[in-house]
RNA sequence: GUGGGUGUAGUUCAGUUGGUUAGAAUGCCAGAUUGUGGCUCUGGAGGUCGUGGGUUCGAGACCCACCACUCACC
């Protein structure tokens, strides 16, 4: 697909099967069979957004699995210690992300928790063949967006992740936070938006000076048969594809496409619940979001990303 | 042929001693989905209550006839 970078998750691989044996495997590489890069998010993230009954403290959040109930604590060097064990090539900073909407003090109290977690991961990191990444928080205050990239610039990490957005804030206000907080990172490192991935937002993104991201809309969409195309989404689900033989999009590069199968077959795939469905909607999406990037970065050595985006808008690629 | 049972949404079924606009599940139609998940979620359309009579102020419910399906017996 294109693909150069593979995400996994820290709390889920803690959850099941258990960082221990993963490393007895031989780490992440070895364990997935993909030897290219490999990021872990630090599962602060799943912490706050899926554990229930979590108690923030000071030296880390206490919450209850969701596979068996039983009490466990995160904390900045026990997730250090977990994603060294994974060995992913990048590690993520664990960190708290406060939701939207939420108050400035609020807002306030998380990013300043974030920053003293962010020095407690770097202290208790030491693998020297895997990055650490700091995140930026700050919810949707300037202010705070700015200090919270200054002090983690200051902290001098090999790249940066963006947190706290497309937390369902509106996408304008996204858009400001990152022209604000960008020109005090360092552009010469990695800045990469945790969590985003539509179409319009990456393209918004990279404009703004965003180089990395990840999302899981391509494959969540293709469970419900929700296909992205250069002409906008496409709800294969929908009667309309019924007697549709064309492939998913005409000219598309991946699996799905040029293997021949069609919208009236993929469509029957998504009503009979089959797997298979999402297997190939979601490998049409990938594909599409890579050639869409790879798009993206010829714009960009052509110094021409501002047309670039109106010609995406104007074949309907945003809608 | 005789006796019994069942006919309500596309499907499987609920529906109180007869009482206002006949419900559910599923399917169908459409929308949502942004630091993955493994459960999707939200709306909407859809019924001459087998057919025809009768009783009643009022019948999906009660009575009669017929039709269909089904079980048992001959």
């Amino acid at each position: 697909t294109g693909t150069q970078i593979c995400l996994a998750n820290t709390y889920h691989l803690f959850e099941r099967p258990g960082h221990a044996l993963v490393r007895e495997a031989g780490g992440l590489h070895a364990f997935m069979r993909w030897d290219k890069p490999i990021l872990t998010d630090s599962g602060g993230f799943q912490v706050f957004s899926l554990a229930v009954a979590n108690k923030i403290r000071e030296d880390g959040v206490e919450f209850r699995s969701l596979l068996d109930g039983k009490k466990h604590f995160f904390m900045p060097e026990s997730v250090m210690e977990i994603e060294q064990a994974l060995g992913a090539d990048i590690a993520m900073a664990f960190d708290e992300c406060a939701p939207w909407p939420s108050e400035e003090s609020y807002a306030r109290a998380a990013m300043n928790r974030t920053h003293r977690w962010a020095m407690r991961c770097k202290e208790a990191h030491a693998r020297e063949d895997q990055a650490l990444f700091g995140i930026v928080q700050g919810g949707t205050y300037r202010d705070l967006r700015i200090e919270s990239a200054k002090v983690l610039t200051d902290m001098d990490f090999p790249g940066y992740g963006i947190g706290g957005l497309s937390v369902g804030e509106p996408k304008p206000l996204m858009y400001e936070m990152l022209e604000e907080m960008m020109p005090y990172m360092p552009k010469e490192k990695p800045r990469y938006l945790m969590g985003v991935g539509s179409p319009d937002c990456l393209v918004e993104g990279a404009i703004r000076g965003v180089d990395m991201f990840d999302c899981v809309l391509q494959t969540r969409i293709a469970r419900n048969g929700l296909a992205l195309t250069s002409f906008g989404k496409r709800m294969l689900r929908n009667a309309a594809f019924e007697r549709d033989f064309a492939p998913i999009e005409e000219g598309c590069d991946c699996y799905a496409c040029q293997s021949g199968f069609t919208r009236a077959y993929i469509r029957h795939l998504v009503k009979c619940k089959e797997i298979l469905a999402a297997q190939l909607i979601t490998a049409h999406n990938i594909r599409f979001s890579q050639r869409l990037m790879e798009g993206v970065r010829r714009a960009i050595a052509e110094d021409r990303l501002i047309d670039f985006r109106r010609e995406c808008m104007d074949s309907g690629m945003f809608d």
